[in-house]
Parts: structure tokens; C-alpha cells; sequence
RNA sequence: GCUCGGGUGGUGGAACUGGUAGACACGCAGGACUUAAAAUCCUGUGCCCGUCAAAGGCGUGCGGGUUCGAUUCCCGCCCCGAGUACCA
């Protein structure tokens, strides 16, 4: 039988589904190996081409490493909670859950008919009850849990409430809100429970606070930090503000220091890393404490003079070595002590400078980063190194949110600092010996101090010890780690999540009982927020904790349940914990896990703390989930253009005509009814720009292409006398193009109302323009799987997308080299088979040249699998097939290996082949892979380029059994050299064995 | 601005630690088979010069360097893509 793709992938498909052939085992005699995917977000619009690359190489390598021997986890499921299902709700009417699960459907099927090797008893999905009730948990766990420095690991709320009864808070080195109470343990047990939970609840790993989110009033929600693009959502791109809300908030921060060295333990790609690292953002500098001269209250509210906010100024710094340096401070306007720092004679500069401040959006202070704008404060602080009195400004280039919101300027050696003192003449004076600061600031760490008191002469480590030993002798500083990364806020005011596992008693949160999870997601009305501003669950009715409290309203954000979910994956149908003991000892944590490099900071940063969370509690063996992590590039979109000739009608007998707007309501009922003129790529410039080709064509169209109906209409053409006007560009389907060639019955069936339409061209050929843009239905640039599957199966299209180009590599979908990966199984398939398709494969002793070839691709698909370098090995398949096509081999001992190495490829067609050659049904996935021999590799000559001077002249056969002066010998004797060489002696031979000469005249 | 990728034929890409640049495939051109089409097969294909051929010259973004030899290493620059941004 000729190659019948269909039916034989359609079979084993089958196959492997009812033979569960992909499962696991549940022995422990192999050695575990977890391959994981990035589960996909079901969207309505299915999958495109783009979608099944990083789940092909991951399907590659867990079919690899299963013929390796291992025992293989490869696991899939769905992130179902999402917004897109949410906002078709509020549109529709529809439950999120019934979109849902059309979609899953959806994708289901299409992800079946790729072949993948996913053991489909353990699918997830995170909208699923079963799923979310573990989610709901591990946030109870957090929240039972602080954050203990001196341990350096969570620990459990309960020992701290202990150590509070026994010790008061003295002795608590915790990571936790900034205004903790300070008491001994007499007071701590005189508080009543509602003081006490409210004092835990700074503790806790996920807690409530007042914090300033990103709202984003058309999506009637909060956002995260990475869901925000330049003030807009990254979904949507409706404009976000900032506002204050009480949210729920992770403690993330806590872990900061461990989120960054665990990076160094793993094998992910260094730009991702380097992207966590930034996102951390850890900067190791000191505080310093100026104080204020001359404090004074300048404003009149009574409770602060009484009680004083605070008399100094502090600052972070990272340069604590340059402090002599320091010639004013700047606030952030928004800082606490501006009103009370502001002089009456300043007061009304100031005001004004906040309101400027303030009304400006954060795209606009981003945008004038470069002006320089401030006010002074009218009051001074003293420099605790030298007593200095300077200057005290505000100014929008220092943002409150990080550090101290306050900075001693630098101006010899900050940039910003240079600028705002040039702009308003304040001192700059140079602190280090071979400073350069006449048109900017120096920033350098070489040199010698001046100017700077007792670190004159010094390098720059030994004052920064020095500065921060003195401050801290004074009690004026310390050093001081600083983290950019800030809490991650754990709260949307959205239906379609996970319900947060809280009620409210007294406006303070309780966590449900643990036998009540799930807490499943009520019914509601409408999708949308209530008239008062509430979140859609405040629509419930009755929705109250046995039956009289209230329940927390927001849901938990869409990261949630894909912090955990690999661990769901060990154990997915366990209903009394997340995944067993055993399990998790067992699998312990993901291998190779493959995606997109767009969850560098949300998604992969929230899982490895919650990872690392889970750890603490003892509840999970790793510190690391994904030991390696590969990023896929993106498939871009490849769109195909036709051009519109565009042309307008004038009267038959008008010679010259210059102004056409005037006749435009002569032509324009005419117009539509002539058939559009499209022309092909190759005369689009053509006809631009070579007037003679453009008059061609005018008399071309008049005279003869639509001689009648012009005549009917007693008009001629005339084309568009604006050169840039004489075509226009028009997206046409990918999919009725090939090789850039417009198929024309495509063509009149995608637009039936162009049935008339003419092309010009010049070899009888259109050929369409292309561009590389997103993929996107209204470009009509979108590839279905479906549609390449139907025609060439799925086998080709798995080998055709590891084909197009590196993994990691982003690239633009071109189907254009599709059939020479069809080709080459077809060719595979005759391998096994006579010209009248009988399959013959003979028992005979292979040759030398055939186990060579063999040899030679078992051993270089084994490389390039393990560096995941998929499109270089599917080239070696196709040098192998050539090879033994060439040598006509047919042999048993040769093919059935082939079949083995090829099956993690096109295993449908391996399969196929496998059972002709009589092997048992469903045991090619285990079968051994095959064993390379180095021996059939070795070479009794090689055809030495010998160069001259670096350039490669002729090819030598030459025994490897020579030597080096042998080589050369033979070399320089043989006929051929003779007339290079023109009877000089070279300078010097360089002989590499089995690599080449290269002779010196 | 900073950080990280990347620039190789008409196209996608290959060349693993410095050793024959352009593997493999697409496309294109020519040919065979066929009534025809599809399929299949064969030949050629980096550029320039050359009637075929031979021979030669130029070629991995640009300019320099190290080396017997550089797509690969070093220095300087240009361009494209991604991330990030007044982080003190």
C-alpha cells in the first residue's frame, strides 16, 4: 500500500488511547523523568500552527527518553479561568464554564490529532472544583504561615502566636508589614482576639492590606504589575489608573533573596534569568538618617506637633562611599515630611509642584524623564559625616515607592543629580581624584577619595566599609539590601477564578474550615460588578458562611492555579491531599519543562515561590520546580498581499485629464461594476515607477482586456496619475496561496463577489507580496493545523515545524517548505515497499556503507535531542533516507532500528512500520534505543583539503594511517601540487589529521 | 539609556570546542516519463569574469586586529528584535 497517512495515524491514535500506552508506570525500577508543557489558556479561536511547536519538541523528547528507558511523566491539562471566557459572559449571558468547556473540546480534539504522548488521565483544569479545592488550600496554608528571617523559611503561624505569649515580640526577626506592635507577653495576652488578629494578620504570608492597584475600570478589575503595558492593560489595552483598595497581597518579598540565588541552581536561559533578576531588582547600598536643621513643624496640625512624625530624613543610598559628596537631599512630593519641611515662603512653589506632580500620568513622567523640574522645600538637613547644612528639595525623579522616597544627591556622581544641581545652580563637588565632571557626572569607582574627610585617600571598598563602620558608630545609618520586587498583589474583582476560602467577621478575615473546601463559585445573575462597585460574587444571593458571614468577594488572580499545578499532575484524582507523599517523592520535581519566555515574570516567578512555600511546610522535596526550562520562539505571521490596480474612468474621447475629483461622480456608480484589476508582485514597482510600462498597461486594459465593457460604457481607463496611489496593498488568505503563488479557483471561492475579477502578471503566475506580521484572523494570515493535517498528515506537520529553524529561535510560519518533509516520509515508506507497494524487507547481513549510515544517524539524532536541536536532526533523517535510497537497502537489520530513532518524530508512520515488521502492536514507545557503535564509523582514508595560504585549492585522498610528515610527504610529492607550488619550497606545512593541509609559500 | 538575543544565497536554515562556508529543504531553470495532469526521477543553481570547459577573483552587516587558517576569538561601529526603565 502507497503511504495512506490517514488512516494509519487515525488508527493509532486509537491505538494509544484505549491501550493507555503513555501512562507511567508505577514501579520504580526506572529512573523518573518529568516533561511538562505550559498548559494552554482554551481560547475560543482554537489552535494555530504557532501553538503546537513547544508541545511537538516536549512530545520529542518524552518519546526520547521513554526508548532511553525512563520512566516518563508528560502530562497535560487547561488554565480554564481566565478573562477572555469572562468578557464573552458579560456579553452573552453564556456561564464562563460552558464556553469553557466548548473550547476544551476544541482543543482536544485538534491536540490529538497531532499524536502527542500525553497521559490524558491526569488532564487538569484549573476552573475544575477538584482542582481549585487544593488551590483554596495552599492559600489557607499561607495564610496560616509567617515568614521567620533567622529560620530563613516560613514557618507556622501558630509558633509565632506562642512565642508572642511567652515572649512578648521581642526576639521576632519576621518579614512583615512596617508598623508592627511592640509588647511584652502580658500585653500581648490582654489583647482582645480582634486586637490580635489584626496584629497577625501583618505577619501572615498572604494578607489583607491597603494598597495602591493597578484598577482598570473597563475591565472592572485590578491588575498585576506584569498585566500592565505602559499604563494600559496588556489584555485589551484599556487605560489603567492607580487607586487604593484593600487587596489581598502575597508576601513574595520574603522571598526575594531566595528567589535570586536559586536562579544559579538552575538551567533555565540566561535571558530569562536575567529578566528574574531585574524583576527582583536587589540593589546592597545603606540608609542614612540626616537630620533635619532646625526642625520646627511648620504646619499647623496639632497631633503632629505632639507627636512628631520624625525630626531626620532618610535616605538609601548604594553609594554610601560618595556621601561627602552629598550636597542636598530630594524627596518624593509625595513624601510624608514634605508639608511639615515646607516654609511659609516656599509654601505656595511647593503646592503647586505636588498638584503638577500629581496630575501628570506615569506615561507622561516617563516621557519627560529628561526635564529636569523640582522645588525647594525651604528648610535644611545636616550631613552626619562633616555637619554640612544642605538644602532640602522634592522633585518627581525620585519615586516613593522604592527605597526610602527620599535620596542625598550626588551631583559629581549621579547623572540626575548633575542635571537638577546645573538646572538650579546648587554646589557639585568632586569626591574622587581622577573624576571628570565638567559636562557630566562621573559615576567611576576608581580612584582615590578627596574632599572627604576621614576616607580621604582611601579606594572605593575600603570607604565604603569605613563610611558605614562610622555611621553605624553614630547610630546615623546602616547597611541596608534593597529589592525592587514588590508584594504581589493576589486579588480580582472578577467572577471566573478561584473564590478566595475567607469570610469577614467584624470587617476581619477568617479562613472557612478546611472541610468545607471546595468553596465552589456561586451562581449569579449578571457577570458584571453590582451598582455599588462590588465585585460580581456580591450579586449571590444567600452566598454567606454558614449562612450568616460574609465571604471575601474577589477571586484570586490567574496565576493561581498555575503556581502548583505540576504537582496536581503526580497525583491528579487524589481527594484527600494535593498530590501524596508518595507521589511527590517519586516525581520530586519537572525535568524539561518547555514554553514561552512571556511568563518570565509572572507565571515562573510565582511558582518557584510557591514552590519554595511548599518546601518550607515540608509539604514538597524541591527547592527548584523546573530543574530546565526551554523557551520556544514565537511564530509569527506570514501574510500574503494582492495589488489592487486602481484606476478611474473618463470619457472615451478626453485626451488629457488632470483633474479627476471633478469627474468623480460620472465614473463612480460606473466603476464598481467593472471587475478589479489586480497586478502581480513582480510589476508593482514596475508599474510605479516606469511610465512607458504604465501606458502599456492602460492601452492593454483599453484595447483589449475590458474592451467590451468599456465600450458599454463609453469610458476609458486612466491610472492613477500619483505613482504611490497606482495600487493598493490587500491582505489575502495564506491559505489560498502557494509558494507565493495565488491560486485562482481559491481565489474566486473565498471572495465569490470577485468572480470577475483580472490579473496581471508576467509569466501567467500571480505572485502575491508578503510581510511578516502578528498572526491574526483580520490578516488572514492564520495557519489551521486542521487544514495541514487533512493534507499531508500529522506526522509531516510535527517534522515539518522542528524543520523550520532552531527551537528557541522565533520565527516567521511559512508553509512554503511543507512538502519536502512530505517527501521525504513518502520516501521513508518506499524504503520498506517494491514499486507495486508490496512491503519487502529482506533478512540479509547489512553492509559496511549501510551500517555506517545507520550508525551515523543514531548517533547524531542522539546529540542533537539532547540539545534540543530538533531541525538539525530532521535534515540528518532526510541525508539517512537519501543514503540508503541511493544504496537501495532494504534490510531488516538496518530499517527496524531507523524505525525506532524516527518514531519520536512521525510516530504514527513508525508505528505502522514497526508492526509490519512484525514486532508486537503498541511496544515500539518502549522498545530499546538503538546502540552506537563508533567502530562502523571509522575511516581508512579522508579527502584532505589542502589549501594554500588559507584557501582551499584541490582535495586529496590520503591514508589516516599516516603521519603528520607522511601526510605532508604525499602532499607535496603528488602531480597535482606542482602547479602551485611552481617549484618553491613552502615556508611550512600545517598537517591537521582528518581535518586538512595548509602549505605556506 | 541599560540588559539580553541576532545579522550567512532568491527563501528557511547548516557549519558541534578556530580547520573544505552554504549541509538539508524550499524556490527557480532545464530535462525524462505521460495523450494530459498529478506523482516520480535526473541535471544545474552564492556572486562576478569567462562561448562550453578549465582557470581566476569576490564572498558570512561594516572597519580593523590576532592566527598558517576566522561565520567562529579580540577591539570599534552600524542595523534588527526582545525585555526594562528617573530603582538613588
Amino acid at each position: 500500500m502507497d503511504y495512506q497517512f490517514a488512516a494509519i495515524e487515525k488508527k493509532w491514535q486509537r491505538f494509544w488511547a484505549d491501550h493507555q500506552t503513555f501512562k507511567p508506570e508505577d514501579s520504580t525500577a526506572k529512573p523518573k523523568y518529568y516533561v511538562l508543557d505550559m498548559f494552554p489558556y482554551p481560547s475560543g479561536a482554537g489552535l494555530h500552527v504557532g501553538h503546537p511547536l513547544g508541545y511537538i519538541a516536549s512530545d520529542i523528547f518524552a518519546r526520547y527518553k521513554r526508548l532511553k528507558g525512563f520512566n516518563v511523566l508528560h502530562p497535560m491539562g487547561y488554565d480554564s479561568f481566565g478573562l477572555p471566557a469572562e468578557q464573552y459572559a458579560i456579553q452573552t449571558g453564556q456561564h464562563p464554564a460552558i464556553t469553557t468547556e466548548a473550547n476544551i473540546a476544541t482543543y482536544r480534539r485538534q491536540l490529538d490529532q497531532i499524536g502527542f504522548s500525553f497521559d490524558w488521565g491526569r488532564e487538569v483544569r484549573t476552573s475544575s472544583p477538584d482542582f481549585y479545592k487544593w488551590t483554596q488550600w495552599i492559600f489557607m496554608q499561607l495564610f496560616n504561615s509567617w515568614y521567620n528571617k533567622d529560620a530563613d523559611k516560613a514557618e507556622a503561624i501558630d509558633k509565632l502566636v506562642k512565642h508572642f505569649e511567652q515572649h512578648g515580640s521581642a526576639g521576632i526577626n519576621a518579614v512583615c508589614d512596617e508598623e508592627v506592635l511592640t509588647f511584652t507577653a502580658d500585653e500581648w495576652k490582654a489583647l482582645d482576639d480582634r486586637a490580635k488578629q489584626t496584629e497577625l494578620l501583618k505577619y501572615r504570608l498572604t494578607y489583607l492590606r491597603e494598597s495602591t492597584v493597578n484598577w482598570c475600570a473597563a475591565l472592572g478589575t485590578v491588575l498585576a504589575n506584569d498585566e500592565v503595558k505602559d499604563g494600559f492593560s496588556e489584555r485589551g489595552g484599556f487605560p489603567v489608573e492607580q487607586k487604593k483598595m484593600m487587596q489581598w497581597s502575597m508576601r513574595i518579598t520574603a522571598y526575594a533573596e531566595r528567589l535570586l540565588q536559586g536562579l544559579d541552581t538552575i538551567d533555565w536561559p540566561e535571558p530569562l534569568k536575567e529578566m528574574q533578576r531585574n524583576w527582583i531588582g536587589k540593589s546592597v547600598g545603606a540608609l542614612v538618617k540626616f537630620r533635619i536643621s532646625d526642625f520646627q513643624f511648620r504646619n499647623s496640625d496639632k497631633s503632629e506637633i505632639e507627636n512628631p512624625k520624625s525630626e531626620i530624613i532618610e535616605v538609601f543610598t548604594t553609594r554610601v562611599d560618595t556621601i561627602f559628596g552629598t550636597t542636598f537631599l530630594v524627596l518624593a512630593p509625595e513624601h510624608e515630611l514634605v508639608t511639615s519641611l515646607t516654609t511659609p515662603e516656599q509654601k505656595a512653589n511647593i503646592k503647586a509642584y505636588i498638584a503638577q506632580a500629581k496630575k501628570k500620568s506615569e506615561l507622561e513622567r516617563m516621557a519627560d524623564a529628561k526635564t529636569v523640574s523640582g522645588a525647594f522645600t525651604g528648610s535644611y538637613a545636616i550631613n552626619p559625616v562633616n555637619g554640612e547644612k544642605i538644602q532640602i528639595w522634592i522633585a518627581d525623579y525620585v519615586l516613593a515607592g522604592y527605597g526610602t522616597g527620599a535620596v542625598m544627591a550626588v551631583p559629581s556622581g549621579d547623572q540626575r543629580d548633575y542635571l537638577f544641581a546645573k538646572h538650579y545652580n546648587l554646589p557639585i563637588i568632586p569626591i574622587i581624584d581622577i573624576q571628570k565632571i565638567e559636562t557630566e557626572a562621573d559615576p567611576t569607582k576608581e580612584g582615590r577619595y578627596i574632599n572627604s574627610g576621614f576616607i580621604n585617600g582611601l579606594t572605593y571598598k575600603e570607604a565604603t566599609v569605613a563610611v558605614i563602620a562610622k555611621l553605624e558608630e553614630m547610630g546615623t545609618g546602616k547597611a541596608k539590601v534593597n529589592f525592587r520586587m514588590r508584594d504581589a498583589i493576589f486579588g480580582r474583582q472578577r467572577y471566573w477564578g478561584e473564590p478566595v476560602p475567607v469570610y469577614f467577621k467584624e470587617g476581619l478575615p477568617y479562613l472557612i474550615d478546611e472541610k468545607d473546601l471546595p468553596l465552589v463559585l456561586p451562581e449569579v445573575d449578571k457577570y458584571l460588578p453590582t451598582e455599588s462597585g462590588e465585585p460580581p460574587l456580591a450579586r449571590a444571593s444567600n452566598w454567606r458562611y454558614k449562612g450568616t458571614e460574609a465571604y471575601e468577594h474577589s477571586t484570586m488572580p490567574g496565576w493561581a492555579g498555575s503556581s502548583w499545578y505540576w504537582y496536581r499532575y503526580m497525583d491528579a484524582h487524589n481527594d484527600s491531599e494535593f498530590a501524596s507523599k508518595k507521589a511527590i517523592e517519586y516525581w520530586k520535581d519537572v525535568d524539561l519543562y518547555i514554553g514561552g519566555s512571556e511568563h518570565a515574570t509572572g507565571h515562573l516567578l510565582y511558582s518557584r515561590f510557591w514552590n519554595k512555600f511548599l518546601k518550607d511546610i515540608g509539604l514538597v522535596i524541591a527547592e527548584e520546580p523546573f530543574k530546565k526550562l526551554i523557551n520556544q520562539g514565537h511564530i509569527q505571521g506570514r501574510s500574503n498581499f494582492v495589488y489592487r490596480l486602481n484606476y478611474t474612468l473618463i470619457p472615451k474621447n478626453a485626451d488629457k485629464f488632470e483633474k479627476i475629483e471633478d469627474e468623480v461622480n460620472w465614473h463612480d456608480d460606473v466603476i464598481f461594476k467593472l471587475p478589479l484589476i489586480f497586478i502581480s508582485f513582480e510589476v508593482v514597482e514596475r508599474i510605479k515607477y516606469n511610465s512607458q510600462y504604465r501606458t502599456d498597461t492602460e492601452n492593454f486594459i483599453n484595447n483589449e482586456y475590458l474592451k467590451d465593457e468599456l465600450n458599454k460604457y463609453e469610458g476609458k481607463v486612466l491610472l492613477t496619475l500619483k505613482p504611490e496611489n497606482i495600487v493598493s496593498k490587500i491582505h489575502v488568505d495564506v491559505n489560498i496561496v502557494e509558494n507565493d503563488v495565488l491560486d485562482f479557483t481559491a481565489f474566486t471561492k473565498w471572495r465569490p463577489e470577485l468572480h470577475n475579477a483580472g490579473f496581471i502578471s508576467d509569466g501567467g503566475k500571480y505572485i502575491c507580496g508578503w510581510e511578516i506580521e502578528k498572526m491574526s484572523k483580520s490578516k488572514f494570515n492564520v495557519v489551521n493545523p486542521d487544514d495541514l493535517i487533512v493534507r499531508y498528515g500529522a506526522d509531516t506537520l510535527r517534522m515539518y515545524e522542528m524543520f523550520l529553524g532552531p527551537l528557541e529561535q522565533s520565527k516567521p510560519w511559512n508553509t512554503n517548505g511543507i512538502e519536502g518533509v512530505f517527501k521525504f516520509l513518502r520516501k521513508f515508506w518506499r524504503l520498506f515497499h517494491d514499486d507495486a507497494w508490496n512491503f519487502i524487507v529482506s533478512g540479509e547481513e547489512p553492509t559496511k556503507v549501510e551500517l555506517k549510515s545507520l550508525h551515523k544517524i543514531i548517533h547524531k539524532v542522539e546529540e542533537d535531542v539532547e540539545r534540543f536541536s530538533f531541525n538539525t536532526s530532521v535534515s540528518s533523517f532526510m541525508i539517512a533516507v537519501n543514503e540508503l535510497t541511493d544504496l537501495k537497502c532494504n534490510k531488516r537489520a538496518v530499517l527496524q532500528n531507523l524505525v525506532i530513532i524516527l518514531s519520536p518524530y512521525a510516530p504514527h508512520i513508525c508505528e505502522e512500520l514497526w508492526v509490519l515488521l512484525g514486532n508486537e502492536p503498541g511496544t515500539l514507545s518502549l522498545a530499546p534505543y538503538p546502540k552506537f557503535n563508533p567502530a562502523y564509523l571509522v575511516e581508512d582514508e579522508f579527502a584532505y583539503p589542502i589549501s594554500i595560504n588559507g584557501k582551499t585549492k584541490i582535495n586529496l585522498n590520503i591514508p589516516l594511517s599516516f603521519d603528520l610528515k607522511e601526510t605532508e610527504n604525499f602532499v607535496l610529492a603528488h602531480a597535482d601540487m606542482q602547479r602551485y607550488l611552481d617549484g618553491k619550497s613552502p615556508k611550512k606545512v600545517i598537517v591537521v589529521k582528518g581535518r586538512i593541509v595548509n602549505i605556506v609559500l
